[in-house]
DNA sequence: GTGAAAGCGCTAACAG
DNA sequence: CTGTTAGCGCTTTCAC
């Protein structure tokens, strides 16, 4: 069925003249051993003309090795109508290859057995892991990281008693997320809204969830369980869950999303009310993904560097398979508030323009 | 370093008492072979208990199979600012492994080598490839299709002379896109501007903009290059592309953009130089991301159907992995125009209510 | 410097 | 019905 005959270390061996131990030590450029500049001349044009390239279930079968890196994305639905996974994706498998991994995607979705990635640590198809989207029911994790199997988490540490031994690139989600709402408090909002993500099971939304109420209850501001709605990260859910809230009077005067799509979606029932965003409800969104610039208005928002975290975690898991561990287990990264135009803490302004970034 | 000696199938037979070959055959379920009903229960039960799963290098250098599907993303530099590819990772990822396949994610940026996934072919590392966002210059590919490693097209059919040969699940850019500005001519535009990605190598682009120009020249209408900009599919490049348009009187009354991002990012330069949508300028998009419906206004725009087609690319796919050829070589899926208020051709409306599909 | 031989973990003939 | 054996393609001691 297929047109050529495999190309094996045989091939190229018989080709260059020399046996497949040679072909192996002049490929691999195995240190320490001298070879003529002629017969490695020899087997490395014979490789290229066969366009050789060794089997790689044979090489890691004898070297225990894949060259793998297994990416496990829980709550995989995100992907279809959120920006903040793709972009940490692209991240991760651009710095992957550049370190020469491959990247093998597993996604998970909520209905799917979450623990489907141990197959591909028990099956040895892959050297480690990263973890996007953690779940906070995942009981597998925990016992592969004590048992040292190379794991990076992003987003969140967890785990009270394992914290020495997880490596992870995180943002302070519930931090910030106080800081997004203080902003807002700042501002002379009492009746601020928050619509975040399903709960359950989900570190982030959670995290996000707690911020808010803190800043709240700091600023001695009530904690009103009916300012806060639950939706499923996609724009239809903000939607959805603004017109929830706009259903009572008093409106909120100010919502805090637990994303940028939600605050998308959220900002479109806003417009259809007839409301102004920021006079009538001022708007700040989480994530701070590509297109919270070109919203009407521009939006207000956190920003959690994804390009940048996909980078560290890759590096990170990188010297962790090579048996080098890095300096430190966990990264914190800025998150920084991005000051736009829905939060009304600024006037019209061009595109493009300085942004403001709050204090804190 | 790792906790537990990795359990073989040599661990399991120890263990149920057996010997390896009894292991293989109870775990493959191998037909036409009986074997007790209590031999069969005790490796069943030992490879339980031990957490067995087979080795992969060592199964796939026996079988000659990965079960891993290739997928290749050319111009990844998409995944950071456009939801289109999402979609269609989470539904290609989420469909296969249904069929019990893994995923190897190629991304392939403008700059790396683009042919880099051959070696996941000569290395064996895969048995089947999709291929996303289809560069026009690349010269591997109708090799591999000709030697008949089984790939599939997403998006567009190329290379004529291979059309026997090549799998691919397509929709009609070129006629979507006609139908689309015959859509904005048909409101009475004249004028209508065009802001397309960047256009080498690029299959999706080049037939978008070609469908553009035959819908005004069918109409009598001028084809006017000062009227058609290019970006790089981000909302940032359609912002400002749309900036340079209204650089210039008289402005363009209607506007057909590449993709629906672009779309987002030439709203916001319309609505910041204080022009309405779609009383000034009307604005078509290209898509249907989920986000489309929430922004202001909604817009109207072509549909891809990009689960659908992420589906049954591996549908496809896996039949050709399994030496059975699919009966089409060639899916054509609908492209739907999606009318919603960015056009012009409906007034304001709720969302959710029944949105309008327009006919030829 | 180069080649012969063993073995990674598994599956599949072939005996028993 | 179960066990023994060979071999997938590669790397890696160990002799030559």
């Amino acid at each position: 069925m297929t047109g050529k005959p495999r190309v094996t270390s045989y091939q190229v061996a018989k080709r260059a003249g020399v046996s497949r131990t040679t072909v192996s030590l002049v490929l691999n450029g195995v240190p320490g051993i001298s070879i003529s500049e002629e017969t490695r001349r020899r087997v490395l044009q014979a490789a290229e003309e066969l366009g050789y390239v060794p089997n790689a279930a044979a090489r890691s079968l004898v070297s225990g090795q894949t060259l793998t890196i297994g990416l496990v994305v829980s709550h995989a639905e995100h992907l279809q109508v959120d920006a903040y996974i793709p972009q940490l994706l692209y991240s991760l498998s651009h710095t992957s290859h550049q370190h020469g991994y491959r990247v093998l995607l597993e996604t998970v979705e909520d209905v799917s057995r979450p623990d489907a990635y141990l197959e591909l640590v028990r099956g040895q198809r892959i050297d480690g892991l990263i973890v996007v989207n953690i779940r906070s029911d995942d009981s597998q994790l925990p016992e592969l990281i004590r048992r040292n199997f190379p794991v990076v988490l992003i987003g969140f540490r967890l785990w009270p008693g394992l914290e020495s031994k997880i490596y992870s690139v995180e943002t302070d989600d519930q931090e910030a997320s106080e800081r997004a709402t203080r902003h807002l408090i700042a501002l002379g909002h009492t009746r601020i809204a928050h619509i975040t993500f399903s709960p359950e099971n989900y570190y982030a939304t959670q995290s996000r969830h707690r911020g808010y109420r803190h800043a709240l209850e700091a600023a001695g501001l009530e904690y009103d369980p009916a300012l806060v709605q639950f939706g499923n990260y996609s724009a239809a859910s903000g939607y959805e869950a603004m017109q929830r809230l706009l259903r009572r009077k008093p409106y909120p005067t100010a919502l805090f999303a637990g994303n940028d799509t939600i605050a998308l979606g959220a900002m479109a029932a806003i417009h259809e009310k007839g409301l102004r965003i920021p006079q009538d409800i001022a708007v700040v969104g989480y994530d701070d993904i590509p297109t919270a610039l070109y919203m009407t208005p521009p939006l207000t928002t956190v920003r959690i560097p994804a390009v940048e975290q996909g980078r560290l975690a890759v590096e990170m898991l990188s010297s962790l398979m090579r048996g080098n561990p890095p300096e430190h287990t966990h990264i914190r990264l800025p998150t920084p508030l991005i000051v736009r135009e829905s939060c009304g803490a600024r006037g019209r302004q061009r595109h493009g323009e300085q942004e403001g970034v709050a204090g804190s």
